[in-house]
DNA sequence: TAAAGGTCATATGTCATACGTTTAATATAT
DNA sequence: ATATATTAAACGTATGACATATGACCTTTA
């Protein structure tokens, strides 16, 4: 009969965490602004450090701000990158939410478009930018550096396309790739050989997107075939191990 | 000529938190295992109990455990959803790093696609919920619910294409457009009126692959060109009004 | 005078302790 | 047997003290 909703007692930290990020995402503290001292919360939110702290912390494990100690220290915010995206990717794949498998076919998927809309948009610059890429694949360097030139060309193309949340999910499993990539410690000269994008490169430089998208198909398919197949040799392996 | 390394001061939270998460990570806590208690792993850590708060507090806010309170209280791993990106869509968003368009445009990328592999792997139990949700699209409920039936076709259809990253991504980006439409304050009989699914659905069941990749592709080309339309007209009226 | 080092102020990081709150289970009273 | 009260375990909050990091400024010295 009576019509009482229960109150959800929420706790002190969150409420303060949401006022910030309230505050955070209407503008008032902007990337690299510095929210307000410890202190100072303390002051406006009548409310004891710890809770405080908690609840910065919280903002810090989502990657809203980034702490910093000493005397210009405090919590500043950050710009929203693609890297929490990719951070929630990695998570869900290392605990077995996503198979490899499905990372190749999501990008099976978006990359191709991604190459058609770069065709689209390309100009000299970019133009310019991906040959300079296409050309220096094969620059030798130290290890991590290898895996970034040859991710280069996908990258640029991710930005082309005009497309912010596109490119971040295509940057995203790029970079997963690679690092599973690294765990199953292949030699990428052998799996990713020079030249491989050539055909990408010219296709989009030409503004050709037929072409671009179906370049990128064919890539990818060939690339993370052999990679899925490597991938399934190693897990194979490693049950026999254990 | 000296070859010392800086050593990097990690925060004690912070390494506590790490081997907290690897531990999720490796298996030892699955899914709803409960972490040890703050006592115990103040024990094991040999740290303050703030130190282990702080941990547990940054693994809540990245979405990995819940913390309940109460005698059988403590911090439960949680089951990691696509709920976690859905998060990470949202702020994007309201931060302003992601554009309404954007959003569109993913959407119309993927979810064709995912149209087309659900169509594939259509069996009869699928049919049958399918029908249904396409059934039951037009039950007066009250509000929130109302949304959440006529969203019913496309979740169905994302966790019919067998591909969790890609159902996730376009869970993401329809709970996202859900919100947005709330805050503009749309009649969703209007913009959306039954049947519109009927044809996409008709054709999944016939595991017609081609003709459900484009019966989805013309709807969203339809029901986000208006919405986009829409939005457009709210910013407008928001700009004046500042 | 410029570079190295010292001092200080400030902000975050950690510790220890006490008490409050929530929740489930158990005991007790009616 | 039902309703109520108690208890115990776990998290939540408050507070004060001390540790550590870091930039700014001052001081010494070559």
């Amino acid at each position: 009969m009576e019509n009482f909703k229960p109150l959800k007692q929420i706790k002190a930290s969150d409420a303060v965490a949401q006022q910030l990020r309230a505050a955070i995402f209407d503008g008032t503290y902007r990337a690299g602004d510095k929210l307000p001292s410890e202190r100072e919360l303390i002051e406006s939110f009548q409310v004891s450090r710890t809770v405080v702290r908690e609840a910065i912390k919280g903002l810090e494990a989502s990657g809203l701000v980034q702490i910093k100690q000493g005397a210009t220290g405090g919590a500043f915010v950050k710009l929203l990158t693609f890297e929490r995206l990719s951070g929630v990717c990695r998570d869900l794949f290392f605990v077995g939410r996503l198979s490899f498998k499905e990372i190749c076919e999501a990008r099976l998927i978006v990359e191709p478009q991604i190459a058609r809309m770069a065709a689209l948009n390309c100009d000299e610059m970019y133009s310019k930018a991906l040959s300079d890429a296409d050309l220096h694949e094969s620059d030798t360097l130290e290890y991590p550096e290898t895996v970034v030139l040859r991710q280069k060309v996908h990258c640029l193309l991710a930005d082309m396309c005009g497309n912010r949340f596109l490119a971040a999910i295509s940057k995203s499993l790029l970079q997963l790739v690679g690092e599973i990539n690294e765990v199953l410690d292949t030699d990428t000269d052998l799996i990713h050989p020079i030249g491989l994008h050539k055909e990408i490169v010219d296709a989009v430089i030409a503004n050709d997107q037929d072409k671009a998208e179906q370049a990128m198909r064919n890539h990818l398919t060939e690339f993370l075939g052999i990679l899925q197949k490597i991938e399934q040799d190693f897990r194979e392996n490693e049950r026999t191990l254990i």
